[in-house]
Parts: C-alpha cells; sequence; structure tokens
DNA sequence: ACAACTTTTCCCACATAGTGCAACAAACGC
DNA sequence: GCGTTTGTTGCACTATGTGGGAAAAGTTGT
C-alpha cells in the first residue's frame, strides 16, 4: 500500500523537521513528483495530521498527533496494573521508580512513583529518555536485541561511546538480567533496570529505579538490583499469569 | 488520495477505540473488503504506528504516535515566547496561567506558570480539557466560530448542557472579548480566558489562568479578564509584530 | 486430539485510483 | 511591477489498489 506508506513517511519526515516542509522540498526528499508531494500534503492536512501556520506555504506537525497520542496513554493496559508493584518498589528502595517501553529509538516512561526522599530524582509520565545511556534504554535494547547505532552521543564523561563497547556491554546486561546506568546520562544520577517479558520470555517493558549516586552507591547495586529484577518479575506474573 | 484518507481514518478509529480493533471489526466499521482492512492494517503495523498485543489479532495505536506528539511539543513555536507573557500574568493575578490550542474537539494545554499561592489550581502541559465547560475551551470555540455539538457532557450543575444556550453565550463571550468559567467543569474553580489573534484576528490560541472561586471572586472578574486580555495581546503583539 | 468454524492472508484478473507532464495560478523577490 | 520560483489542477496513461475466492492460520467445542 505505496500510498498509506508514502503518507505515513511524510509524517515521519515531519516529525524529524522542526522547520518544517514545503512541497519541494518534500518531493526532493522521497523523490516523489512534486504533483504527487502536493497531493499528499494536501491529504495529510485534510485529515488534520498536518497543517500551514500563517500564511507560509511550509507544512508542519499538526495538533492533532497529540490527540493520537493522548488516546496511546489513556488505552495502554500496562499502565493500571503497574502502579502497585512500583510503590512497592519506592518502598523497598526509597528511590523513584518508573515503568519504560521501547519507542522508535528510545525510551517511553509510561508510570512511574516518586521517591519520597528529599533528595530524589525526578521522573514525568510521558518523558523521552536516549537508550544507550539509561539503564531502561539499555535494558531495552539488550532484550529486543537492538542493532547498535553507529553514532552514540555523549552526556557525561562515563557514557559509553564506543559501539563495539555498547554491543558488549548489552550482551553483559543479557546475562545477568539487569542494566545499569552508572552516571552515564546524568552525572550524580545512577539507575538500575530489568525486564518485564512476557509468556515467550521477550521484553514488553522495563522497570527502573533513579536515585542519587551518593545513596545508591556501588556496594548496594547488587542486591538493589535484585530488588528490581524481583519487580520485573512480579509484574510480569500479573500482566500474563502465573 | 483515498488510500491515505483511509489509513488517517484508521487511526482515527483506533484512537476512540481501547478494544482495539480486528481486521473484519475495521472492515464492518468502514465498509471495506476484508483484503483491503487487511492490507491497511498491514501497513500501518510495517509503519509502526499500529501493533498488535501478545498473540491477540486485534490492532492497537503503537507506541510512536507519542513520538509524533512529543516532535510537536518540541517544535511547536508558541511555547516559548510566551512564558514571560505567562510569568508577568501569574505575577498580577496571582493565579495559575495557560496557554492552550484547539486539538480536534479539545482545548490542549501547551503552556503554564502555576499560581505561587497555597491553594492553587493545577495545570500541567499536555493536558486535555473538554471545550464546552472550561474558559479556555469556550474561548477556542467562540474565536474559532466552532458548531456547538448535540451532546454536551455535565461536569457541575453550573456545565452549561443546552446546546442553545451555549451558542448564545458564545456569543456573549465573542463580543466581551473574554471567556468565564463560572464552575462549570469544577467546582470551586473559577477560569478566565482570552483569544490570541494573528494579524488578521483570527485566533490561534488562548491565554487563561485558573483559581479557587473563593480568590478569584465575582467582583473581581471584570477586572481580572482585562488584565488576561491584556496579557493575550501582549503575546499576539510578540507572535505577529506591532 | 480432531473436526467444524471463524478470521486473516494470499493470489490474480480487473478497474479504479494515483501518476507525471504541462499549462495555469499564486507567491516571492527585487 | 515584472521575472522567477513554487504550488495546484486537468488529463491521458498505467501502476496501484480492489474484490472474490482459495488457502492458511487460529479458535472453539466435543
Amino acid at each position: 500500500m505505496q500510498t498509506l506508506s508514502r503518507g505515513l513517511a511524510v509524517l515521519d519526515l515531519l516529525a524529524e523537521r522542526e522547520e518544517g516542509i514545503s512541497v519541494t522540498e518534500l518531493a526532493q526528499q522521497m523523490t516523489l513528483s512534486t504533483s504527487v508531494a502536493s497531493r499528499l500534503l494536501k491529504t495529510l492536512t485534510h485529515s488534520g495530521y498536518v497543517s500551514q501556520r500563517g500564511h507560509s506555504r511550509r507544512y508542519y506537525l499538526a495538533e492533532k498527533v497529540v490527540w493520537l497520542s493522548h488516546s496511546y496513554f489513556q488505552h495502554v493496559p500496562l499502565r493500571k496494573p503497574v502502579q502497585p508493584v512500583l510503590q512497592q518498589l519506592v518502598a523497598q528502595t526509597q528511590e523513584t521508580a518508573h515503568l519504560a517501553v521501547l519507542m522508535h529509538q528510545s525510551a517511553l516512561v509510561l508510570e512511574d512513583v516518586k521517591s519520597p526522599a528529599m533528595l530524589r530524582v525526578d521522573s514525568e509520565v510521558g518523558r523521552v529518555v536516549p537508550l544507550h545511556c539509561t539503564a531502561i534504554g539499555k535494558c531495552l535494547m539488550a532484550f529486543h536485541a537492538l542493532p547498535v547505532p553507529e553514532k552514540l552521543e555523549q552526556y557525561t564523561d562515563r557514557t559509553i561511546t564506543d559501539p563495539a563497547q555498547l554491543a558488549e556491554h548489552l550482551h553483559h546486561i543479557r546475562e545477568q538480567g539487569y542494566a545499569l546506568d552508572d552516571e552515564e546520562f546524568n552525572i550524580g544520577v545512577r539507575c538500575l533496570a530489568a525486564p518485564v517479558l512476557d509468556s515467550n520470555s521477550s521484553i514488553v517493558a522495563t522497570v527502573g529505579i533513579s536515585g542519587p549516586a551518593a545513596r545508591l552507591s556501588h556496594d548496594r547495586v547488587a542486591a538493589t538490583a535484585e530488588t528490581v529484577i524481583r519487580a520485573a518479575e512480579q509484574i510480569s506474573a500479573i500482566l500474563f499469569g502465573g
């Protein structure tokens, strides 16, 4: 279904272009005739997913895409059943806990419970974080068996930026069953994450906690990881039965 | 461009269906052959906007729609320039202020600044609220000249549920240049909103404040509305020049 | 575990929907 | 205002999408 694929590809393109796109630019980018480019944008506009701003001829993503997203969050069945487990995890670790899924080369936070501590790592439902330098992200990469990208953005001096090294690291995560982010995304923040597996042992989400490095010290990591793994297993059990 | 329209219509349908959709159901809903329904869902799945869960045959909105939304929020040019004006508005009124746009039969909050008061109305970027019983919503309806829906959901005993009455009320809002929500959505909460107009005097967004009814009393409404209108005009000036 | 059923996918001849060209219209720059 | 660039529309052509039916996959009941 070429026409539909192309239309959706236009949305993909627009999502990556702050500057929007013009008919000619779209035709060039996707090697289409300008007629087709024009008609694609017109149809997308007509459906409300794309719009023009002011009197400009450029096209941009429209508000309606937020509506889809809003509906997704309201209907995704992972959030509610997970809350009590996250609460328990926070009670056990005293750190902020969250559940995330894989989303288009990023990790998407679906649910969270904040730490009661004065110094805590903040979290927000809907937040999007990179894959290669967070515990939840690396956990998703490892258990989804995602290919490692060529370019890895550096966030701190501990961020793994060498693809080969990351590949090996992901292998290690699969073996030990949890992921550790040792100040690789934010200085002073250490995170742990474990996979939520379905009945086929394929990953559907990941549970993680984030804490200040001072509190979530190296000698506490191993024991805390066990707690996180148990929470992940509990969620698996709730979602997919004993 | 029929195929694309249909594909996008499937997204619309899925957004309203918590239960997802099967091939046969889609064929029935949109009066298509099952072959076409099957192919549409397959193409949407291939592009990542739709997915199946577990071993079910039903199709659901996928995470990727959140990615579009995330991109929209990051790139929409309204948010940043508006912040200082909202801050000033909060300073003047001591109430929570926000900027919203029209989104598919709802109002979408794009930016906010919370009141510094102990008792305050909460706000959140990304929140979606109904049109017919909020100040920002009614303001958007009035200045977009939207048709009044047949059914108006009742949230409090003050919610206007009669379409004819709402139509007249919207006319009044257009005339006076601002909208008042007098505990029509949440009991104890009163809100005011004014339109942000572009150079053609057509509405692009709305600025509003929300406060506890006890503080935002009836005798303060008129004067406070003026402050909100001035903030809206300021934003218009920033966005579209003197 | 097997048969009867439902649902989905695949295949293929057919026709509609989408294509590119070119002329037209609109917007932009100078 | 005029030339240039960019976007839209009409039309003949054909590639893309269509529907029926067969096969495959999945579900249900005994």
